[in-house]
DNA sequence: TAGTGTCC
DNA sequence: TCGG
């Protein structure tokens, strides 16, 4: 193996960027072929579309689900479902290694009983941004949120309990993971436009995974 | 209510 | 380019 790549996959300090949100860097580094691979098998039975929100615009960012529940947006709101309104199938599970990943990340920020039902994954191509809102569509909100990035960097911000107001901008890398909850849970946050770049296992885009307990 | 988008 |  490589210096580099061996560098790459020790595992770092967790980083406390708020009372109870955590950036984990490359915490998700050493599973990542693993991850990659079965996040294209669940790209495969549930594709990747960009969602249109209540008014009709649409979302830069595409989006797919697999869990119990996914997220899903259309004119007339946003919600969990337990189906693809694309096929009217259910969604695909999570596979182990998301599962695991999630559930150990979230303990390694001091959430220790975190059982997900949703997984939501967001492809982010050159030109995509989330802009800043809330994670409030859940019923359970003492659950955590765990939010795993792949492929090409970002920036994420950690805003307050308002659209406005100071925002921590947190650099995202390759195998980076964040966890916020509790009295954080409800922080506005959002990702600034992606630029263009190139990561060796996952290509020219960003891949975010985004594990919720939804019911 | 509108909204994770868009304008100023 | 950023904050609101």
């Amino acid at each position: 193996m490589l210096t580099d790549d061996l560098f790459a996959s020790q595992p770092q300090p967790a980083i406390q960027l708020q009372a109870q949100a955590w950036l984990l860097p490359a915490f998700a580094c050493s599973v990542d072929q693993q991850l990659w691979a079965d996040i294209q098998t669940v790209i495969a039975q549930a594709a990747l579309r960009q969602m249109q929100i209540p008014g009709g615009k649409t979302m830069s960012v595409a989006m797919t689900n697999c869990g119990d529940y996914g997220w899903v947006s259309d004119r007339s709101g946003y919600r969990y479902s337990a189906t693809d309104p694309q096929t009217g199938s259910s969604w695909p599970a999570i596979p182990e290694s998301l599962f695991d990943l999630a559930v150990s990340a979230a303990k390694a920020a001091g959430f220790d009983s975190f059982l997900p039902d949703a997984c939501l994954i967001n492809r982010y191509l050159t030109g995509c941004k989330m802009s800043l809102h809330q994670d409030k569509d859940e019923q359970d909100m003492t659950a955590p949120i765990v939010s795993v990035s792949l492929g090409i960097d970002a920036v994420f911000q950690l805003g307050g309990f308002t659209r406005t107001g100071p925002k921590l901008k947190v650099p995202l890398a390759h195998g980076d993971v964040l966890v916020w909850g509790g009295e954080d849970r409800l922080r506005y946050h959002g990702v600034l436009t992606v630029k263009q770049a190139q990561h060796p296992l996952v290509g020219g885009q960003r891949i975010n995974l985004t594990f919720r307990k939804s019911n």
